[in-house]
DNA sequence: TTCCCAGCAACTGGATCCAAGACGTGGAGT
DNA sequence: ACTCCACGTCTTGGATCCAGTTGCTGGGAA
C-alpha cells in the first residue's frame, strides 16, 4: 500500500514512455546532441506521436532535453560550468542529507552502503578489464550508495530534488570516469568510506562535511570531462 | 542578446498556456484542490485541448498538480510534511545562497533588497486594511528579496532550484500570512534586515544561518496553516 | 566556380476524431 | 425503504489529419 516513489499519480502510457526515453539518453544509447524524432520514437514504441510529444515534455521540463521551436527535441549537451553549478547544488543538499541520516541510520542500513560501495569498486575493477560499453553496473552501486542515504535522510522532497540534479547528465559519461580512472575509482571508494565511517560514528559535521567535498569534487571531474569533449569537438 | 532566463527553448504556446494556468492556480485563482478540465481551459484560452494537455503535463512535472489517470488534473493540496520537507530543503539551499551572495553582493544590490523588504512591509500594512483579494503585491516584495539573493548567488541552477520549490504551493496562501498576522509580519522584515546585515558586514556564517532561520519558520507557519486548513475542512 | 534563390521533402505543432474509462442517475428487485 | 445494477453522459487518452515552418538540394546567374 505504500509507495517508495510518490508518483502513483500519471497515466500509465506517458510516464512509462518518458521513463524509456530517458534510460536511453542515460545510457548513451541516444548520445548528447543527438536529435529525437517523434515520429522514430513512436514507431519504436508502437505508439502515436501524441503521447510522445507529451513524454518528451515531461523530459524538457527536467531539463535533460532541449525543445526548440519546430526544430525538435535534442539531447542537451551541458556546459561544463552547468555541472559545476548542479553539483554544487547537489553537494549541499547531500550534505543535508547526510547530516539528516546520522540521527536515523540503522545497522542494517550501514551494511547496505558499505555493500553498495564494494560493488561498485568490483564491478568497476571487473568492467575496467572486460571494457564494457554502454552503462556498466559499476554505476549503479554508486548510484545507490548516494540514493540510499538521501532515502534515509527521511526527507522524500530532498531525495526527489537530488534525484532531479542527477537526471540533468547521462550517467554514461560519469561511469567512464569510475571505470577507466583508477585514481578516480580509488578515491570514490576512499570517500564513500570515510562518509559511512562518520555515519557509523555518529559525526554529524564530519559526515555533512565529507559528503560535500565528495560531491563537488565528482563534479570537478565531471566538468573537467565536458571541457576535455567540447574541445576536443570543436578544435579538431 | 543575453537573456536572463535560460529559457529559450519550448514552444512559444505551450510555455506560456502553462504560465498562465500556472498564475492562476498561484494567485488563488483557481483554488487548490480544484478540477482543471482540458476543453474548460482550451475554450477559455482559446485553442484546442492539445496544448493545453501539454501544459498540464509541464505542471504536473513541477508537481503544482497532480494528474490521475483517467480522471483528470487537480490542483495538488499539500500536506503539512510536505511543506515542512519542501522547506526544509529551500532552507538548506537559501543558506547556500546567501553564503556565496556575500562575497558577490554589491551596494546598489543591498539597497535593492532594502527597498524590497520596506516594499514588502509597506504594501502588506496597507493590504491588511484594505483587505486585498488574490495575490497582493506585498507577496510580490518578499518573493522578490528571496529571488534577488537567489540571483546575487551568481548560480543559474541554484535560484532556479529555489524558484521550483516555491513553485510548489500557490502563492495567495503565504501571502495572508503576512497580510494578516502582524506579529508575522514584523517579524519577517526584522529577520529579512537581520539578513541583509549580515549580507553588509560579510558575515558568511551568520548570513547562512539567518536565512536557514528564516526559511524554515516561515515555512513552519505555513504547514500550520495548511494544518488548521485541513481539520476545519475534514470536520467541518 | 561560387553565390543565391526557388522548390521540395521532412518534421513539428495544433486541431479534430474516436474509443475507453469513470461517475451519476434512475429503475428494478428485495 | 434500501440496495444494486445498468445505462447514459461526460471526460480523458490515443490516433489521425492538416497546416505551417525549417532546412536541404539543385539549378541558374554573376
Amino acid at each position: 500500500m505504500s509507495d517508495t516513489t510518490e508518483e502513483k499519480t500519471g497515466h500509465a502510457l506517458v510516464d512509462d514512455l518518458a521513463s524509456r526515453i530517458r534510460n536511453r539518453v542515460m545510457s548513451g544509447e541516444i548520445p548528447i546532441g543527438a536529435q529525437l524524432r517523434q515520429a522514430e520514437l513512436a514507431a519504436d514504441f508502437g505508439v502515436s506521436r501524441t503521447p510522445v510529444r507529451e513524454a518528451l515534455r515531461q523530459l524538457q521540463s527536467g531539463g535533460l532535453i532541449e525543445v526548440l521551436p519546430n526544430r525538435g527535441a535534442v539531447v542537451r549537451v551541458p556546459a561544463p560550468w552547468e555541472v559545476r553549478e548542479a553539483y554544487e547544488v547537489r553537494a549541499q543538499l547531500e550534505a543535508l542529507a547526510a547530516a539528516r541520516a546520522v540521527d536515523r541510520i540503522t545497522d542494517d542500513q550501514l551494511e547496505q552502503l558499505r555493500r553498495a560501495n564494494q560493488e561498485m569498486y568490483d564491478n568497476s575493477l571487473a568492467e575496467s578489464r572486460n571494457g564494457a560499453a554502454g552503462l556498466p553496473v559499476s554505476r549503479l552501486g554508486n548510484d545507490r550508495f548516494h540514493t540510499l542515504i538521501a532515502e534515509i535522510s527521511g526527507n522524500a522532497r530532498l531525495a526527489k530534488v537530488v534525484n532531479d540534479i542527477n537526471e540533468l547528465f547521462p550517467r554514461n559519461v560519469s561511469a567512464q570516469l569510475i571505470v577507466n580512472d583508477t585514481r578516480h575509482r580509488d578515491e570514490n571508494f576512499r570517500e564513500h568510506e570515510r562518509i559511512v565511517a562518520a555515519l557509523a560514528a555518529g559525526d554529524t559535521e564530519t559526515a555533512a562535511a565529507e559528503m560535500r567535498e565528495h560531491v563537488i569534487k565528482a563534479g570537478e571531474q565531471l566538468a573537467e570531462w565536458y571541457e576535455k569533449r567540447s574541445s576536443t569537438v570543436f578544435r579538431g
